[in-house]
DNA sequence: GCCAACGTTGGC
DNA sequence: GCCAACGTTGGC
């Protein structure tokens, strides 16, 4: 089965890419998410092996930063049971794990980050969940289209 | 800081 | 099951 590719979203002021480089081994989970639809996308496709542009919203610059790898497929995301945690949910047990995450491990940081506002200019990433308007999903799927073409602007 | 778009909640 | 109200996301 060949590699996936995806997009996770993170404000920079709360966990930024060189935040994930300074973590041991460069490798930490993705928490915290708490929507249905990016849950089951950690849950049942995101895969070890797969790679994932991290994108940094609500920041300047805002866009994609660079590269990460998935070192673990999805499992139960304990920090909902963490009641100190930022975002508790006693809906979530041991038994009936409603959320999950992902092992990501810093690959590559971009020379420049790459703009939003770039990425909406070009063609073949019309069609790409970033670029909708009004698109919140902060774990989205990149077409292996999408992502060669976002790699060919960092060369 | 504003606000449009979206997801979730809860009354009915 | 509908949908109004609410809270959050995230670009601008």
């Amino acid at each position: 089965m060949a590699n996936k590719y995806w997009l996770f979203k993170s404000e920079p002021s709360c966990f930024s890419m060189d935040d994930l480089k300074a973590m041991p081994k460069s490798t930490d989970h993705w928490d915290g998410v708490r929507n249905y639809q990016a849950r089951n996308l950690l849950r049942d496709d995101i895969k070890k092996g797969d790679e994932v542009f991290f994108y940094h919203s609500n920041a300047k610059p805002m866009g994609i930063a660079g590269i990460c790898t998935v070192v673990k497929s999805g499992y139960p995301d304990h920090t909902a049971q963490d009641p100190n945690s930022d975002h508790p949910d006693p809906k979530h047990t041991d038994d009936k794990p409603l959320w999950y995450m992902v092992d990501v491990k810093f690959k590559k940081k971009f020379k420049d980050i790459i703009a939003l506002k770039d990425l909406k200019e070009i063609s073949g990433l019309n069609n790409m969940v970033l670029t909708q308007r009004g698109s919140r999903l902060s774990v989205q799927p990149v077409t292996s289209d999408e992502w060669k073409i976002i790699i060919a602007l960092t060369k």
